[in-house]
RNA sequence: CGCGGGAUAGAGCAGUUUGGUAGCUCGUCGGGCUCAUAACCCGGAGGUCGUUGGUUCAAAUCCAUCUCCCGCAA
């Protein structure tokens, strides 16, 4: 396979450990990745993941704008195969029938499941039992693509969308150097997308990282560990912006949902539609993450019995 | 110059308005109580109050400057 040319196309952290399996076992000719954005409250230009590892290996870089409109650098580009992981643009038809064996794609789920950019965060959030990684063939739509081998995941209930992705991640690179060879000698499988099985995990929309204590616990775990460590899901406390990274939940029968009924040394217990919600790693507006345990340490009890959640 | 929050002991905070002995909750160390304990009681250690400069008899506190951290918006 060490012969094999091949363009990478992808953006952030997860895709990593493809590119890197990929620059271990091919010829990757070319690297194409999202533009570089400014970042944060000082707005300094930062390079995607990707492009800090093809720049580390000396592979050349293109970051188009719109992969739509400028992709003759890639037509021009000598390659066998075009293999993506979270590119972030749709890959326009042009490209997807120019290598001789193919746009292949790495995708964090069980296609046809969670089809979309955030399948490890839904897949938390609705509390699904397994997930795992799927290569495919690209196609126009939005990872409809046919699938050539899948790999499954057991999910813990001590998996938050941190330890998810990374374990998708290196899972991703493994299924597809197993894959690679059969797809060059043409031995690998094609199976259709059962339509009827299609779910979609778009990316988060911010009005989603709100915590609803009209929920049920379950529910409210699920959520915040499907958030955790990003974007984290939030509330409002006092109309100050709490986050809330950890909780743990006690079934029990509450009255009023929403409201601080228990407070212990290392958790601040709230109503939720079927018992408590004990947050325990919490980030008060303009302070750092910390243990709900260190925050009572600083605070008044009565002030928190006194919260209004929103 | 996008908007806002913050920096005080290992952790989380109060004290700053009105300048005058460095405090609280926890952790930690030692001792006690107890069948026992993450519970309770007694005692100790631990801080150039983010930087630099200024005002003052005196600055955590007032003025100026810089640095770093965090949220929002992009």
């Amino acid at each position: 396979m060490k012969d094999l040319k091949v363009i990478f196309m992808g953006t952030p952290d997860f895709a990593v450990p493809v590119l890197k399996s990929l620059i271990e076992n091919c010829h990757v000719v070319l690297v194409v990745t999202q533009p570089d954005k400014k970042v944060g409250r000082k707005q300094e230009l930062k390079f995607s993941p990707i492009k800090e590892v093809a720049l580390e290996n000396g592979i050349e870089v293109f970051q188009p704008e719109k992969i739509r409109k400028e992709y003759d650098k890639i037509l021009n580009t000598e390659c066998d195969i075009i293999i993506t992981c979270a590119y972030g643009q749709i890959i326009p038809k042009v490209i997807l029938d120019y290598p001789r064996l193919g746009c292949i794609n790495v995708h964090a789920s069980l296609l046809p499941k969670n089809r979309g950019g955030a399948p490890i965060h839904w897949c938390l959030i609705r509390g699904e039992e397994k997930t795992g990684v799927t290569i495919m063939y690209m196609d126009v739509g939005m990872d409809d693509g046919d699938i050539i081998s899948q790999r499954e995941y057991d999910i813990q209930a001590s998996d938050n969308v941190g330890t998810l992705h990374d374990q998708l991640s290196l899972m991703g690179a493994d299924l597809l150097m197993e894959t690679l060879p059969l797809i060059v000698s043409g031995k690998n499988q094609r199976i259709k997308q059962n339509e009827e099985e299609v779910t979609f995990s778009y990316n988060i929309k911010r009005e989603e990282e709100h915590l609803d204590f009209h929920k049920t616990g379950n529910e409210i775990i699920n959520h915040i560990r499907g958030l955790n460590p990003w974007p984290v899901a939030n509330m409002l406390v006092n109309q100050e912006e709490f986050k809330v990274y950890e909780a743990t939940f006690e079934k029990k029968n509450v009255d009023i949902p929403g409201k601080v009924v228990d407070i212990r040394k290392d958790g601040i217990g709230i109503s939720c539609l079927d018992g408590i919600i004990y947050l325990t790693k919490i980030k008060p507006f303009g302070k750092k993450m910390m243990d709900t345990r260190d925050y009572l340490n600083g605070v008044l009890k009565e002030d928190v019995e006194h919260w209004i959640i929103n």
